[in-house]
DNA sequence: ATCTTTCTACTACAACTGTAGTACGACAAT
DNA sequence: ATTGTCGTACTACAGTTGTAGTAGAAAGAT
């Protein structure tokens, strides 16, 4: 996928592109009634959106009938390497490992989960 | 300082709360002046983007005659702490472990840096 | 053929953000 | 005193976001 610069979404927009992540190319009605469940937004919204990140270039739409498809043009990593990287410059100085040490002490992880993550990797395992 | 929830900012809000982490109590002018330097903002700017911290609670003003200074009501790791969590909620599925994996896959950081980390705190030396 | 449902397109609107100009009062310089 | 400068307050304005309503076309139901 496209390794375009700025990926800044809204935790809403990536509830929208994750549906996307997850099934491929999607109708706009079938991304409204999952976002309707997951959050009771009314399906004209979630066109809106689309049709806001179609404008914005990170999914494509194509039309079949009168029915719009949608289809993300970047991928979770793209957002992910974007947005950690933002938000690495902003609050850390860039500085990965104060990032990473800032998890342990807000126990967002435990010290000895740094070595399992690093064998996890080292045995070339990707992620999820 | 305080726990208070939601305290998103943005890049630039986050270099406006820095002069007042580094030189605590801070004048508009003085914060002002800084932020001329570094990315040429006006300072009429600066005081716009000040007033509206105070009005959301983030800092506080006080007047001393014509003048207001400004200090931080949260500091750097109360903004850390939110906004790394939104992040991890948003893109990580709340995990951390992943996003640690994240940022080996992607050099953030280096696979042994993880273990010169888990030392580094276990030695009870903490952040910059 | 007509009614009803379904979609998209367009419009709306408030809040927040980035950016700055203008007005006006206070203070300093002469 | 007069004038220029500094600082704050208020206003402005475009872009983005969250949220949704309305209009109008198309398709399905009877």
């Amino acid at each position: 996928m496209g390794k375009r610069a700025d990926i800044s979404l809204s935790e809403l927009q990536i509830a929208l592109m994750r549906v996307l992540w997850v099934r491929g190319e999607t109708s706009t009605a079938d991304v409204a009634a999952q976002l309707a469940d997951e959050r009771g937004l009314k399906h004209t919204t979630v066109a809106t959106l689309l049709t806001r990140l179609e404008k914005r270039g990170v999914v494509a739409q194509r039309r079949d009938g009168r029915q719009l498809y949608y289809r993300a043009l970047v991928d979770e990593a793209d957002v992910r390497r974007s947005m950690v990287a933002d938000l690495l410059g902003a609050l850390f100085a860039g500085d990965a490992q104060e990032l990473v040490a800032h998890l342990v002490q807000e126990s967002e992880i435990a010290p000895g989960d740094l070595a399992k993550v690093r064998r996890r990797l080292a045995r070339g395992e990707h992620d999820a």
